[in-house]
DNA sequence: AATTATTGTGTAAAAAATACGCATTAAACT
DNA sequence: AGTTTAATGCGTATTTTTTACACAATAATT
C-alpha cells in the first residue's frame, strides 16, 4: 500500500514554475496547488486585466494570470498578495475567492489545482509596473486579450462573470476609481463591466439614494460644457451596503 | 534547499483521516487536500444536514461533515461523489463547489486545504442509511446540530447562506421534493430555507408564471380539507431558468 | 450671440412586488 | 344531515420599484 515520495517541496514548486521537467512527477504525488489571480484593472476608458508574460515551458511566451505556487505556511490571500507584490509591485489590494480550478489535465506537468482570486485596482497607483526592467507585467484590455496558458481564458470568463453578477447586487468601483470622481465617470465604469448602457438619470438617482457617494461641493472643469459635480465615497455607508448586499438591482 | 520528504500519500490521507499521529507531518509538507461536503436534505417539515460521527482523533465522536482525502487522480466531483457513495450510500446528487477553506490552523494535524461543496438531496430515496450496520452516518435539524470537528460549522454557516441566497434567483426543488408535490409543500421547503413567511397566494402566481410547475390533473387527498392540486417540475422550464437565473425575487 | 456637448433635476408611465378578500372543499364534529 | 374547521384556488387593489423621457443650466467653441 505504501509508495515512496522522493521528490521534494521544493522540486514541485519548481515544476509548478516550470524549471524543471516533469520527470520527478509520478502518480502518486500529491497534487500541487497554487494560487491565480484575475486583476481587474479601470483606466476611466476601458476594463483592463492585468497579465505576466511567461518565461518558460510549457506555454514560453504565452500570457498568464500572475500566480504562483502556495507555500504550506501561508493562507490563500497571503499567497496572492506575495505573488502580486513579487510580480507587479501592488500591495493592499481588495481581493476575493472565485473559484478552485481542479481539471484532472489543466496543466501538462501534472496534477496541479488552482484556487483563484479576483482583485480590483485603480492602475494610476500603479504606473510604475509598465516601466519596470522587466517587461513581464502588463495591461489588457478585456476584449482584446491575447492567448493565454493554461485554463486561464476559462477562469477570467468566469471571474469576469462573477463581478457583472456581482455589480448588480453590491456596489463596486471604491477600489478601482480615484478618490473623487465624477457621477459620469462611475457610471462608465459600471457600463464597461456589465456591458450595456445605462441610464444616466436613474443611475444618478439610484446612487445618491443609495447614499454610497458624496458630494465634495467641488465642480470639475474639463471644458465644453457644464461642469460636473466632485464625489467622493462614503466609506461606512459603502461597506454596509457590501457588508448585505443592496435589495433591488443598479441598473 | 531539498529536504526529503518520507512519509506517502497514503500516510497522509491516513492523517487527514486521523488513524496516525502528526508525527508524520512536518513542515515541510505540501498541504494536504481534501473534500468536505454539506449536504442538504428536506423532509418535508425541516431542513436537514447529513452529518458523520468522527470514531478517530481528533475531535473523537463528535459529528463532521462527510469529507475525505482527495486521490490525485480525481476531479472534486469525483472525490466527493465517491466520499458520500462510501459513508452514506448516496449517488447522483446535485452539487456544487461552495469555498475553499484554508485557514492555517483549521486542522490540527498539519496544513490541511479544504475544498468544499453542497449537495441537495431528497432522503426519502436514502432511508436506508440510517438503518446501516455502523450508524455513522445521520441527519440532523439545520436548527439543531450538534458540536462540530474542525471549522465545519462555519463551512455549514456559509453553505447555509449560499442556499439562502442562491433560492432568490434560481429556482430550487427539484432534488429536495418528489416528483410529485403539492404547491404548499413546495412553499414550506423555500419558507425553510429562507427562514421567513411568504405570502401563500404571492408564491403560487409567481412559481405558476415562471412556468416551472405544471399541474398534473390530479388531487392530493390529507384530508380535513379541500384536496390540493399535484404538481411536477418542467424540467426544460426549469433548467433553462437556472442556466440564466431568473429575473426578480420569488420571495 | 449662437452652437455644441454634457450636466443636474423633475415628472410620468410601466412593471413588479405586496397585501388581502372570498368562495371552495374534504374531513371531523355535533 | 347540517355545522364547523382548516387548507386550497382564484382574484383584485395597493404600494413600491423600475423605466422612460423632457427640459433648463453651464462651459467651452464658433
Amino acid at each position: 500500500m505504501k509508495k515512496e515520495l522522493k521528490n521534494t517541496v521544493t522540486q514541485q514548486a519548481a515544476a509548478n514554475e516550470n524549471q524543471v521537467g516533469i520527470s520527478d512527477i509520478h502518480d502518486y504525488e500529491k497534487p500541487s496547488l497554487t494560487v491565480d489571480c484575475v486583476v481587474f484593472g479601470y483606466d476611466l476608458k476601458n476594463l483592463n486585466l492585468l497579465l505576466v508574460n511567461r518565461k518558460k515551458a510549457p506555454f514560453e511566451g504565452h500570457w498568464a494570470l500572475p500566480g504562483g505556487f502556495l507555500d504550506v505556511k501561508e493562507s490563500f490571500r497571503q499567497s496572492v498578495a506575495r505573488v502580486l507584490e513579487t510580480k507587479t509591485g501592488m500591495i493592499d489590494l481588495f481581493m476575493e475567492q472565485l473559484f478552485t480550478f481542479d481539471d484532472v489535465e489543466r496543466d501538462t506537468r501534472g496534477r496541479v489545482i488552482s484556487v483563484a482570486y479576483f482583485a480590483l485596482v485603480n492602475p494610476k497607483q500603479y504606473e510604475i509596473i509598465n516601466g519596470k526592467a522587466n517587461n513581464d507585467a502588463q495591461w489588457f484590455p478585456l476584449d482584446a486579450l491575447p492567448n493565454l496558458a493554461f485554463d486561464h481564458a476559462e477562469i477570467i470568463a468566469m471571474a469576469t462573470k462573477r463581478l457583472q453578477n456581482k455589480v448588480r447586487y453590491q456596489p463596486i468601483g471604491f477600489e478601482l476609481l480615484d478618490r473623487e470622481f465624477t457621477v459620469s465617470e462611475l457610471q462608465r465604469l459600471y457600463e464597461s463591466i456589465v456591458g450595456f448602457a445605462i441610464d444616466r438619470r436613474n443611475f444618478r438617482k439610484k446612487m445618491l439614494a443609495l447614499g454610497i457617494i458624496q458630494a465634495t461641493g467641488e465642480k470639475r472643469a474639463i471644458g465644453g460644457h457644464r461642469s460636473p459635480d466632485v464625489y467622493v465615497f462614503n466609506k461606512e455607508k459603502y461597506d454596509e451596503l457590501v457588508e448585505k448586499g443592496f435589495e433591488g438591482s443598479i441598473l
